[in-house]
DNA sequence: GACTAATTATTCGGACACGAACGATTTGTC
DNA sequence: GACAAATCGTTCGTGTCCGAATAATTAGTC
């Protein structure tokens, strides 16, 4: 709803607005830097900057010393509305979760710690959904499309920051 | 990351399966109601309709009592599916909400209030973003693509419960 | 120096997710 | 009964998101 109306409004949505903060931020830097910055794919990224170049908000430049590297930067409209556009929410987060009472942080993170084990994440990841009582026949897995008997444990690591940024 | 891995494994996605344990669950019923029921709008629904029909999972049938009704039930194989397959892990937690001690479901509730007060949403939709101290020059935004000055307040209603089944 | 490895940005295909608009149908009102 | 208003499903356009595959370039190894 909130990058709705801050594409109504303003012209960016909420994906497009954090990437062009953190340009305007950290200076030109290649899409890979930011698409670590930012916790996303490279994939993904390619079309928010598509856009945000389309607008005139950010220019892409071919990095002399390694040619592999795309160089992004603001442009003056950029610039200009990264200084005036509101912050996207999980910005507004990061700067209030800083400014709390340690005691009162551990208390938000406890919570969240709970939420995740209440979805048992943690067990997916140690131990094979099908195998675990939910008492399944061979004949009738036959009968679906593609199902398979694997675990779905496999590369299930990676990026925990997933949650705070997406 | 959860969601890939089982389109990998079982070839629903938790969207698509969210939606059949539902159908299989309360039987025949209209997309709107579907929609309704999920927390999704009825354009997206569509599409997750399309793909489990176009597997054998679902089926849809003209209302006859209602002709611009379009019941949607569960074919056999998608209910032998529904009965084998993993819960999705929003349903995951919403059992285990269920079954938690008043106190500590009290606990979580508070953490999540107020990280949704540092998000400062309740400000957001109180006030209007650019009046409350950004300072913004009237002749800078005549310089950015479609900026207008109208607030972010209006129709920021309804749905709370989107971030429990988003 | 040549050949393989790795890295980078991009394209492609697939799946969500939404609002706007549209046609078919039903409901409500006079 | 006619006609406006509401409802329902669908299509369309836009914007995320990802993994796989690919071309260009660089780094590493012999």
């Amino acid at each position: 709803m909130y990058s709705h109306k801050l594409a109504v409004e303003s012209g960016v949505t909420v994906p497009q607005l954090s990437c062009l903060l953190r340009i305007v931020e950290v200076g030109p830097l290649s899409l890979k830097t930011l698409a670590n910055e930012v916790d996303l794919s490279a994939s993904t990224l390619v079309g928010i900057i598509d856009r945000l170049e389309k607008k005139d908000l950010v220019k892409r430049e071919r990095s002399t010393v390694d040619r592999r590297h795309v160089l992004i930067s603001a442009t003056e409209s950029g610039a200009i509305l990264a200084s005036v556009a509101p912050s996207p929410l999980q910005d507004r987060l990061h700067e209030s979760l800083e400014s709390l009472p340690e005691l009162e942080r551990a208390a938000i993170a406890l919570s969240l710690e709970r939420i995740v084990d209440l979805m048992q994440i943690r067990q997916v990841e140690a131990a094979p959904i099908l195998d675990t009582g939910v008492s399944l026949q061979p004949d009738v897995t036959e009968q679906l499309p593609s199902m398979e008997e694997e675990s779905l444990t496999q590369e299930m690591t990676s990026n925990p920051e997933q949650l705070a940024h997406g």
